[in-house]
DNA sequence: AAGGAGAAGTTCGCGGCACGAACCAAAGTA
DNA sequence: TACTTTGGTTCGTGCCGCGAACTTCTCCTT
């Protein structure tokens, strides 16, 4: 409604921006950008894999063969829990955990430099604002709006 | 500086967000997303392979690939200019200029829905400091910092 | 208790994506 | 005429994610 012609194209090159700084940063960990984002899922607590895939916006298949690759590196573990040994509950390793703060942490040091060439009172407003359109879901990445539920 | 410890998180899942429906709306062209973005590239002007790939931030087996993919669908194609025989130019077929088109009005329709639940002061602003934290790149998406020349 | 429906994950086969290394051909240069 | 550089391609590899089919377990109904 309030939107110009170009806002659209706007928004794909504000996520491909920082998608890229992204890339980079977790690149400098050895991750790629599904792993660290798994690992930021459950570097605090362990989670099951209908949850992450539900909140990583990924059907079965892809959450199997992401965690598969993750676990290959030791970085998370599978869990059976014992109310339902069907299901599988994934938790990070000392390794993982390690790895999993030290990258949080270079995201919040690093990632915001996209924003460096803002005056320090848009970028408060920008980060305000940013914060407002993710609707506050602090940890890991938003919920999709489409459950991939299969 | 001016940001508090969960505003890299907040840039991720903002991106995260976007992307997410960019993917959808260009699943409903039938496109992925690498090739939509190369697609608005090149459909209002022909471009060379090294052009496009430093826009795209690809290396020069990325860019083959992609554009093989692409004209393989019938919606890009390679030339030979004639002042250097061993360059490519890409441009774009009727059916891709046709279908970029689409996809980039569809884009600047539905893409803005994110912010949606912003008040309108508030969608206008964030439009507007997305803008300047994208520096007005406004065709195609932004350069990447690092040059990925090799 | 039996038996079927549904949920949780896995496996398989596929295709897209992108990299490094090696390569080829054309262009420029000594 | 050689040598170097540049623009792209090919090959092999690995990550990513899907749909379809399958197994196992839980739960609900009868």
């Amino acid at each position: 409604m309030t939107e110009g012609p170009g806002f659209g194209n706007t928004l794909v090159c504000l996520s491909v921006l920082i998608h890229r700084r992204y890339v980079q940063i977790c690149a400098d960990h050895d991750l790629t950008t599904a792993q660290a984002q798994l690992l930021c899922l459950v570097k605090d607590q362990p989670r099951g894999m209908s949850e992450l895939g539900h909140l990583l916006g990924l059907a079965k298949p892809g959450m199997s063969g992401l965690v598969d690759r993750t676990e290959r590196r030791g970085l998370v573990q599978r869990g059976t829990p014992e109310h339902d040994r069907r299901a599988c509950t994934i938790s990070c390793t000392a390794l993982g955990k390690e790895i999993g703060d030290a990258l949080y942490a270079d995201v919040s040091a690093r990632l915001p430099d996209i924003v460096d060439h803002l005056s320090p009172a848009d970028q408060r407003l920008f980060q305000e604002l940013a914060g407002m359109v993710t609707g506050g879901t602090v940890s890991g990445p938003c919920r999709g709006d489409d459950p991939p539920e299969q």
